[in-house]
DNA sequence: TGGTAGAGGCTTTTT
DNA sequence: GCCTCTACCA
């Protein structure tokens, strides 16, 4: 074991106990990543197991990555062989290898959310009548996808579907099953689920899978569900060497069906089990350990745990109240240049928040404060449009029986095939079980003779396409679909915002090339399959030298020297949809606890008392955590209070929390509570419209308007190189000529 | 078939 | 407040 001496007794057993069942209950920031990689190293190192024999589950392919690069420094070689990989990533190993089994062809397509809930309209659009049984496609995707999670068939929906809703959704559920096999087509639960449905069809399959894995590690426990719990389960089967790390504390999926339980009923499960307990942290101040442990006793159901930390106390946390958002992101604003001036890089800094639509306000004030930031989450790369077009057309040619695909490019560019013909060509294939590509060769008379023409130059293009596709490599591959098609022109012809999109493109392509260069299996399908199980946290980059901003789910596992954590609010944190059900405020306090845990310096905590929702203004009580949070933590005692009925807080009437006392009346002023609360630097010099102005990065222009004053002062200008931009007078790098 | 305008829904979190 | 879908007209 290397660097054995600066291990903890507790760390240094769980990395030794290698044999039987073994749960780590893992406090935040105690060194579990460590100990998972060492515990590996041990392994391999110290007791001459193979790492083919090892196989080791992360919650991103970024953890993946880190452990295996780690581990590589520690032990060169030693990763070659191992498998490390998200639930997901490992499921479509072993489907691509043992998937007919289970009637998964090899070559499948893998659907993402967004192509799930496309299925999934496809099939409510034939049953028209079902409509008032499922509240929106979307949520009829997520009932699938719960029910597929707690290992629940179509078959077995149907049977225990109770009244005429149930049944048509089992109904329902069992033609979008259906619909995935006609387009060889898995969802992001049948990566998992048709692994144990594959386990359990053969014991042979399963058997080569458990004899070959000798030691199975888990990151994350707590997260798990049911699905992953039975592929695990299989996995173990012979050896039972199964090593599982997780902190029921920052159980924070239970919407995508994770079981805390699987934590606190693990020794039940597998009798014999070893606990280990890390409970010393190594990440933050006892500060900031005694504010998370005194929020999180107030759950209920929980193994109890107590961190501690042998570094020094540290600062206070500190809380803000602002009149509305924009307000609040001015605060963070002048903390985050605070905090730099007083020498935190801004890689170190981290902006948290429920709600990905709580980053425009914030994004507005740094954009117009010349602020570096980076944003995880929110709108995905690979969500956007046009990048998705392209991919359909490598979907398409991947594997030519995935209709959800072709519909997509069937008539982009556009190529006279309307809706009309789209639908005959999808009935026929219906009709035949069959892809709508084969519809399209042999249309017979279900389709018009004009249709059918164009449809046979959409087949010539689409061919011609496919001879590269199969034969060259990804960025060779999306090249040619971009220049046969003339897809950038078309984007030119459609939108108006082409610039960004076709940038989009071409990160897209430039993307296939540094796949390429790196990929063992450089074609299409394998870069089709890296880039569809990448979640937005992967492409994180903590070096970047900007100030990062994302949800409180995407921080989990992270670290940052200064923690800003947003929108405070009764409503948005714990959410609407949580607050009336007392273990779903649980799970919102774990994930406060998670986002207070990221710090290890400074936490700073700010709400608002009103915000934009849905396009209205409404007002806002502070959040009850914070009232949860010790005094002696924090460097003012918060202190609640009953908002006076006043216009201000009319948005929520009978609003009230804790104890019953109102919220300070400042709050509902609106006073530059910014200012008060973190200190600011001096005001902006003044500006005027027709001024010239140099500004450091985009140069000479002149000054088109002048809104707000003080700290706020917001100046717009016209810059002479072209393009106008709305600055904040008293941050941006600016100054009159 | 394609373009546009208005309506409606959406925002909780994601592999 | 913004995006997507639908209905209607050219």
């Amino acid at each position: 074991m290397s660097h054995a001496a600066e291990l903890n007794e507790r760390q240094r057993e769980a990395i030794l106990a290698t044999e039987g069942p073994i749960l780590v209950i893992a406090g935040a920031g105690s060194g579990k990543t460590r100990v998972l990689t060492e515990r590996i190293a041990h392994l391999v190192g110290d007791l001459g197991v193979s790492p083919y024999q090892i196989l080791a589950f992360t919650f991103t392919n970024k953890a993946a990555r880190e452990m295996k690069d780690r581990l590589e420094r520690a032990r060169p070689g030693a990763t070659e062989m191992l498998w490390v990989g998200t639930f997901h990533s490992t499921g479509v190993r072993i489907l691509r290898r043992h998937g007919e089994a289970v009637g998964v062809h090899r070559d499948f397509s893998i659907y993402d959310a967004d192509d799930s809930v496309g299925l999934v309209k496809a099939v409510l659009s034939r049953h028209p009548n079902d409509a008032r049984f499922v509240k929106s496609p979307r949520a009829l995707r997520d009932r699938i996808s719960r029910m597929k999670n707690d290992l629940v068939t179509p078959a077995l929906a149907g049977e225990k579907a109770v009244g005429a809703g149930e049944q048509r959704v089992a109904a329902l559920y069992a033609e979008y099953e259906r619909e995935l096999r006609r387009a060889n087509a898995l969802d992001f639960d049948d990566l998992i689920m048709k692994v144990v449905e594959l386990f359990a069809a053969s014991d042979e399959v399963r058997e080569v899978y458990a004899r070959r894995f000798r030691y199975i590690l888990v990151d994350e426990f707590q997260d798990t569900n049911p699905i992953q719990m039975a592929m695990i389960d299989g996995l173990s089967s012979v050896h039972r060497n199964l090593f599982v790390v997780g902190d029921d504390d920052q159980s924070i999926y239970s919407w995508r069906g994770a079981r805390v339980e699987h934590i606190l009923e693990f020794e039940g499960i597998y009798p014999g089990t070893q606990v280990i307990r890390l409970e010393q942290n190594y990440r933050s101040t006892q500060t900031i350990l005694d504010a998370a442990n005194g929020v999180i006793e107030h759950n209920a159901g929980r193994k109890g745990k107590r961190l501690w930390t042998e570094g020094g106390v540290g600062e206070k946390v500190r809380v803000a109240g602002s009149v509305d958002e924009e307000a609040e992101a001015l605060a963070v604003l002048a903390a985050v240049k605070r905090e730099v001036a007083a020498g935190t890089s801004l890689k170190d800094i981290a902006i948290l928040y429920r709600t990905n639509a709580q980053s425009r306000a914030l994004e507005d004030v740094f954009k117009m404060g010349s602020m570096p930031y980076q944003i995880i989450g929110s709108v995905r790369f690979y969500e956007r449009a046009e990048v998705r077009d392209v991919l359909a057309y490598c979907k398409a040619l991947a594997n030519p029986a995935d209709d959800l695909s072709v519909k997509r490019i069937i008539n982009v560019p556009r190529r006279g095939i309307g809706k009309t013909s789209v639908d005959q060509i999808e009935e026929i294939a219906v009709r035949r079980s069959g892809s709508m590509l084969d519809a399209m060769r042999t249309p017979g008379d279900g389709l018009g003779a004009a249709a059918a023409a164009r449809c046979r130059s959409f087949l010539d293009v689409f061919d011609g396409l496919k001879l590269i596709a199969d034969t060259e490599v990804a960025p060779h591959a999306i090249d040619a679909i971009l220049k046969t098609t003339g897809y950038l022109k078309y984007l030119e012809e459609v939108y108006p915002d082409v610039e960004a999109r076709v940038e989009n493109v071409e990160e897209l392509l430039s993307a296939a090339y540094t796949f390429a260069e790196s990929a063992e299996d450089k074609s299409l399908r394998a870069f089709l399959e890296e880039i569809a199980l990448v979640a937005d946290v992967d492409s994180i980059d903590l070096e970047s030298g900007q100030l990062t901003l994302m949800t409180l789910h995407n921080a989990k596992g992270l670290e940052f020297d200064t923690v800003i954590v947003t929108g405070m609010e009764e409503g948005l944190f714990p959410h609407y949809n949580s607050i009336d059900d007392p273990a779903a405020v649980e799970e919102e306090r774990r994930l406060f606890y998670v986002g207070m845990t990221r710090a290890r310096r400074r936490l700073f905590l700010t709400f608002a008392g009103m915000r934009r929702r849905l396009g209205l203004m409404e007002g806002g009580v502070p959040s009850r955590f914070l009232s949860e949070i010790p005094d002696r933590c924090l460097e003012e005692p918060f202190e609640p209070m009953l908002a006076p009925s006043g216009p201000l807080f009319s948005g929520r009437p009978g609003a009230r929390w804790g104890s019953g006392r109102a919220i300070v009346n400042e709050y509902a002023q609106p006073a530059p509570a910014a200012e008060e609360s973190f200190s600011q630097d001096a005001p902006a010099a003044g500006y005027a419209v027709g001024m010239r102005v140099m500004h450091e990065r985009f140069g000479k222009g002149i000054v088109r308007r002048v809104e707000g004053r003080g700290g706020e002062l917001r100046v717009t200008v016209i810059f002479d190189a072209g393009g106008e931009r709305k600055f904040l007078a008293s941050y941006a790098p600016m100054r009159p000529l």
